[in-house]
DNA sequence: ATAACACTTAGAGTTAACTCCAAGTCAAGA
DNA sequence: TCTTGACTTGGAGTTAACTCTAAGTGTTAT
């Protein structure tokens, strides 16, 4: 698959793609005679797993981190196990400080819903 | 309250909340006869509800924009409330993006440990 | 064969959100 | 009085994560 192919698959850029590859996010992907890159399956379901991380904002870094330990073999799962572990903490994390943004949102929200309600009845007078 | 106190009591520095007050994301603080700032109730309310939108990551702009419009008054309440509710979708969205990650993660810290078990019961034999 | 086009690399530039620095002011204590 | 320390401002520097540019190569259509 070109570049071009997995950029429109995965909404991705091309810099993007070329940009991951190059900081070691994705392993690195093989070309072909013309020095053209061709993605395997693999690569693919590489760029996936970073996508669906990197969009609920896990930080490249440890995504690189992660990307590294897998490359190192078996030796590393328990490191990678951990590693998870500790992102989906902070996923938690983050996931509670939305949900009580959400919450003071709708309160704000029906506030403003009530206030332009009263303006409304004034109006009306 | 001076801004020693405030950065302790929200844990934002003081470089932050001088840089807050400066791009108008905060209302502007009074200072003192010595030109200090001491902040009052109203000021504290602001900075309560930025920490928490900005913990949630709405963008600053967006926030800066939520600011102005409160401070041009009734007029804008209409578009403040719509401002809001457009705030709260993005939300929804990044929390959805967060549930989809942190299921593929236990999944994938789950196989983590079953093949762990295999290696440790390999160890047994 | 030549033009058009997608691709390559290395490296510079951009954006958001801070964070730090320098130079200066002012109140309080030794 | 002198020094210490918290504060002030304006502006420069930093970090993460892209995004863009330039110069060059290789394949395809006319």
């Amino acid at each position: 698959m070109t570049i071009t192919e997995v950029s429109k698959k995965f909404d991705l850029s091309q810099d993007t793609l070329r940009y991951y590859e190059r900081i070691g996010l994705i392993p690195s992907v093989n070309r072909n005679k013309g020095g053209i890159r061709d993605y395997t399956d693999e690569d693919l379901k590489w760029i996936e797993f970073i996508k669906c991380m990197r969009g609920a904002g896990l930080p490249i870094e440890v995504l690189i981190e992660y990307v590294t330990l897998f490359q190192q073999g078996d030796a590393t799962t328990q490191a990678r196990k951990e590693l998870l572990i500790e992102q989906r903490q902070q996923l938690i994390a983050r996931m509670e400080d939305i949900k009580k943004t959400l919450e003071l949102l709708n309160y704000k929200i029906e506030s403003y819903e009530n206030s332009v309600a009263i303006i409304e009845k004034d109006l009306k007078r």
